[in-house]
DNA sequence: TTGCTATTGACAATCATTATCAATAAGCAC
DNA sequence: GTGCTTATTGATAATGATTGTCAATAGCAA
């Protein structure tokens, strides 16, 4: 049960996820950090976005090839609607949703039912580039 | 445009696939199919199975730690049920989330809609087994 | 300031997946 | 069946994200 410490590098992860306009990997993260001139190692960049995954301050979603993404979030549950093409990531909120998944979790005796919903598209921003 | 080819192995990969109760990976399946007598080569059950996601024979999904599984599926789209525990997979039809999600997508402005929608939960026999 | 230890960063190790490429074998015409 | 074309295979190397290791560093409480 190691206590939490603060320190410039988690500060900056933080930032820069807060910078970003849409969902990053870690890799991306790395790179935007040190192009700003910091020194931060990558493992303590994917060290830092597990911690803020697991306290809730960042989404993570797995991308088609096989690397994660983290974003910055409210820490309310919430689904996502992302655009395919740039990334922009929207928040949604949809109780009926929670409802309807944990109803469907329950008639069929499934125990502490949780759930993943993200939905995609193309962005209007998106649709007129083309 | 390369016509295909009925082999054994491919045969074998989908029978497997098929004989498997819920989510399995390529290398699981990789590993079964030589447990069973197979001189089959990983590449070959990689190659397959995605040839089967891509026709629709398949479904996939990423796991927590960074694999994909396969499962065999009816063509029609659908969404599963799965036990985090035993990895028992139901299908499940929703007409209703379907087009929840469509709106959802519309409202924003957000063209060519698709989603990921996967419930988890823990199923009546992992239940019994605590 | 001092001491304890959480954290860092460079690098090695892991692991799933993909690419390479020579050898093999489907499918087809005869 | 025979022979030809080329899709497919399988062994292996290569890739690339992520995680483990460990000595050095630096929060933070006293």
């Amino acid at each position: 049960m190691s206590v939490k410490r603060n320190t410039p590098q988690k500060a900056a992860v933080k930032h820069a996820l807060g910078e970003a306009t849409g969902f990053v990997s870690a890799q991306q993260l790395h790179q935007t950090l040190k192009k700003h001139g910091s020194t931060i190692g990558l493992a303590t960049v994917y060290r830092t976005l597990a911690d803020l995954a697991q306290s809730g301050e960042a989404d993570s979603l797995q991308s088609k090839d096989a690397e994660v993404l983290y974003r910055a979030c409210t820490t309310s549950h919430h689904h996502h609607l992302i655009c395919r093409d740039c990334g922009l990531t929207l928040e949604i909120e949809a109780q009926k949703l929670e409802k309807w998944a944990d109803e469907v979790a329950g008639e069929h005796g499934f125990a502490s039912p949780s759930h993943n919903i993200d939905i995609f598209g193309i962005c209007t921003a998106c649709q007129a580039k083309k």
